[in-house]
DNA sequence: CTGAAAGCGCTTACAG
DNA sequence: CTGAAAGCGCTTACAG
């Protein structure tokens, strides 16, 4: 019960009649050890429960064998395929995760300088960065320093070439908002953004209004609310817009999570989905077809973000080619919402 | 561009003109310093942007300070809130956060004896573990080293005492089930649970059965189904049901991520909620006041569950008082899918 | 095919 | 208040 001393590679080499040396090189498969020592070796490292100490490889080899991933903070449906992906991408190039939120702790204290270090060069191999969780700034320096970081669903900032890897967001919601003028005659389409310097949203409201354009639909501010990309900002605009008497025929809602948001909304004032107002998301989570009803939307491949990521951080980490920026194809995705079937 | 060589705490004490050992101790607050050397020595840390190698530390003071978060899969909306909870707890103790889904690797292959290793007594100072991450032979073989484990949502197995904080399941749905019965005259009552040895599942079963026989309601197995605690599940399940005839006029869902399924697969079958059939979850996730009609739901508290497990987590590591189980009150939240207002 | 030795970057008694 | 020195557990040339 009391806490036992970990077996070291010494323990191990003494019980095998080796030096350290050749305990390691089996370890590693890194030169020839003759069967029979590696035999025994193998089975005293298994009779010991040894694991070597990644911190005694970390010092001699100066790599960490980490990946870590900075965010913002943990919420929405987005986060959970997102991780899901890293994590898979991860464990298939056998290196670690460690996970660090910069959002403020539960006290609602705001990070101070301490963590900005949580993590950088010296606990990690390279990192991957969601929006909003590190400054231009840091940016800059882990560039200058040449230290490997991959950034999702935002572009690199001045000064930097870090790669990125986001989806489709303009041609998809071109595509959405298409449907729901040339399947579904919607002239008046309401579209909720997130907050301002939110890549995707920008994206997608480039799409939005290439699509009007493209339909000589005149854009109208009054159209333009803030969903903030989750269900209480969706809802309670959608709440205002309804009551401030502006007419619609069509909302997108910027994504599922808001959509769901939106949908009570109209449902709460007695608007019919979709016989008098069409409702699409973006994303496709796995809630989205549950919803009522199902929701049209775009299939963004997050999870592959995800793994994406990781593998183009390892191909930096390993001085390896890479992309400097990929873009998923996205998908549309009927189902009723918008007024189909 | 090119890497550069990270500042050690060598290269501060030159720069400063004082021993590593000085450095160490203003790094620490471990023994009183001359405020001039401190003074100087802070500035060249900043200037050379120094940072203490966690492996360095971690191999002299045989401590990673950090914590391991082992789960069998990332999925459901339940993970959300649970990994929010933990980061959280884990900022504020200042540990570092190292996560391993013991799943199946992307390619679909069985996990092989390797990451039993990834995360062990080698690289944490104690593992929190979601239900069905590791088997029962490596909880024992953690316990006899005296390695500090707690787990979540799961009672710890014969033979060790670890720490588990979960909700009150059985109590929640008792509460939720006599609702439906004293309030709604409900009579025949689906239950749709999940795998075989989830114990939430086990739990909520329980509470189900005992209001249906304080109520002298016989149990009917006919009632009972799989939902897995995920939509597809339950829809499937629930269109079963409906096919085969058996009659109901109120379904207990297992969570809520089933019951956005159930209500799918209701509103496709054209049978009315709450009118004809009353449906009810449990945990209260975001989407759930956003679903059609409202869910009526058992709110469960599992960011606290989360934030508590890495506290006593620490609390274990430090060797201090520690409860060796909490369950965290769960409440009732009565929204429409029930049949109230 | 194998071992002795140096060294990775830190902390911690031990002296002073 | 401060420094010299040992040592944490490993890997890697360098010899042989």
């Amino acid at each position: 019960m009391g806490k036992k001393r970990l077996a070291t590679i010494i323990d191990v080499a003494k019980s095998s009649g080796v030096s350290a040396a050749t305990v390691s090189r089996v370890l590693h498969g890194t030169a020839v050890v003759s069967p029979d020592t590696e035999k025994r070796i193998r089975a005293v490292i298994k009779d010991l429960n040894y694991a070597p100490r990644p911190a005694a490889r970390q010092l001699v080899s100066q790599r960490t064998n980490t990946i870590g991933l900075l965010l913002p903070e943990i919420s929405g449906a987005f986060f959970s395929p997102m991780l899901k992906g890293i994590e898979a991408g991860v464990r298939d190039t056998g290196f670690d995760l460690l996970i660090h939120s910069t959002h403020s702790d539960s006290n609602g204290e705001v990070p101070r300088q301490a963590s900005r270090r949580a993590l950088g060069e010296h606990n990690t191999d390279g990192l991957i960065v969601f929006p909003g969780s590190i400054d231009q700034a840091e940016m800059r320096r882990l560039h200058s320093v040449g230290f490997p970081v991959v950034l999702l669903h935002q572009a690199a900032p001045d000064g930097t070439n870090f790669p990125m890897v986001t989806v489709e967001n303009k041609s998809g919601t071109l595509h959405l908002i298409n449907h729901l003028i040339e399947v579904h005659h919607r002239q008046r389409i309401v579209f909720l953004k997130g907050l301002a310097g939110h890549e995707d949203s920008e994206w997608r409201e480039r799409g939005y209004r290439e699509s009007l354009e493209a339909h000589h639909i005149p854009w109208r501010p009054d159209l333009i609310g803030y969903g903030g990309f989750c269900e209480e900002g969706a809802y309670q605009t959608m709440l205002k817009l309804i009551e401030a008497g502006v007419q619609f025929d069509a909302v997108f809602s910027g994504d599922d999570d808001s959509a769901a948001g939106v949908l009570s909304a109209l449902r709460q004032a007695g608007r019919p989905v979709p016989e008098e107002v069409s409702v699409v998301g973006f994303d496709d989570m796995p809630f989205s077809r549950y919803l009522s009803p199902p929701l049209t939307t775009v299939r963004a491949p997050i999870e592959k973000v995800g793994l994406k990521a990781v593998q183009l951080l390892v191909a930096c980490i390993q001085e390896k080619q890479y992309q400097a920026e990929v873009l998923f194809p996205t998908e549309l995705v009927i189902r009723q919402s918008c007024g189909c079937l």
